[in-house]
DNA sequence: GCCAACGTTGGC
DNA sequence: GCCAACGTTGGC
């Protein structure tokens, strides 16, 4: 397994199915209800079976910056992701149940923004690829670790991650800046960026993107900074 | 370093 | 099941 990074709180997760699934917070049982059947809001996505949507394309948010949790150093960036073998990595650590559901939605092959956050310059970096669907995360057992959790029980583990693979860097740096700007006139007069979660859940680390966000940022690489 | 927004905890 | 207190995220 890839060495891990470090996502905050809606970084990394377990896997899939049955375990762990029937944990729900309460908040997410109250998301839940006030919605509609499933933790799955109704974004944008594709269609799996009749009735059900779900998303493909994702944004992941890690800290590039040297930042000292405990006395271990959170920093993860893309180019940690990079250097790693084969330039994969499993994305531990996340402890919010939302950003936790979301992994678990992942399935391989999709496709990830790596989000810069709480940096000089916050933003789009590159995109990674979802190569092995949501497991264990084993960090919440590992009392060393920075994200242990004392309540998450071996027989029933409440935290799951997937494992993620750099592909490239995008052709230049998406400034969060930016990304507001068509946000804000997105919402003013329509466009794709309107209900973008990056804006409208600003403290979710993993969260998704309809085909149309997706599309939308990755043209503006090709396009002059606003 | 500040602090607004928001998620989590725990008493009742 | 409500909600106040508390803790964390993450932009600025």
């Amino acid at each position: 397994m890839p060495p891990r990074k470090k996502a905050r709180v809606g970084k990394r997760t377990p896997k899939s199915g049955d375990e762990g699934e029937t944990a729900s917070s309460p908040k997410e049982r109250a998301g839940a209800k006030r919605k509609a059947a499933t933790s799955v809001d109704t974004g944008g996505k594709r269609p799996d079976s009749p009735g059900v949507s779900q998303y493909c394309h994702w944004l992941m948010k890690s800290e590039p910056e040297s930042r000292f949790e405990n006395g271990v150093d959170v920093k993860f960036g893309i180019e940690d992701l990079k250097a790693l073998p084969n330039q994969t990595g499993c994305w531990d650590g996340v402890r919010n149940y939302q950003a936790r559901n979301f992994m678990r939605q992942m399935k391989e092959g999709q496709l990830a923004f790596f989000y810069h956050s709480n940096c000089k310059e916050p933003g789009m970096a590159g995109i990674m690829k979802i190569v092995k669907e949501a497991y264990v995360d084993h960090t919440q057992f590992d009392k060393k670790d920075v994200h242990y959790d004392a309540s998450s029980k071996p027989d029933n583990p409440k935290w799951s991650m997937v494992d993620v693979q750099y592909q490239r860097m995008l052709k230049r740096f998406l400034p969060l800046s930016e990304l507001k700007k068509y946000h804000l006139q997105h919402r003013a007069k329509g466009g794709p960026l309107k209900d973008m979660a990056l804006f409208t859940r600003a403290r979710l680390s993993v969260q998704p993107l309809t085909a149309e966000e997706f599309d939308f940022v990755l043209s503006l690489e090709n396009k002059e900074p606003l």
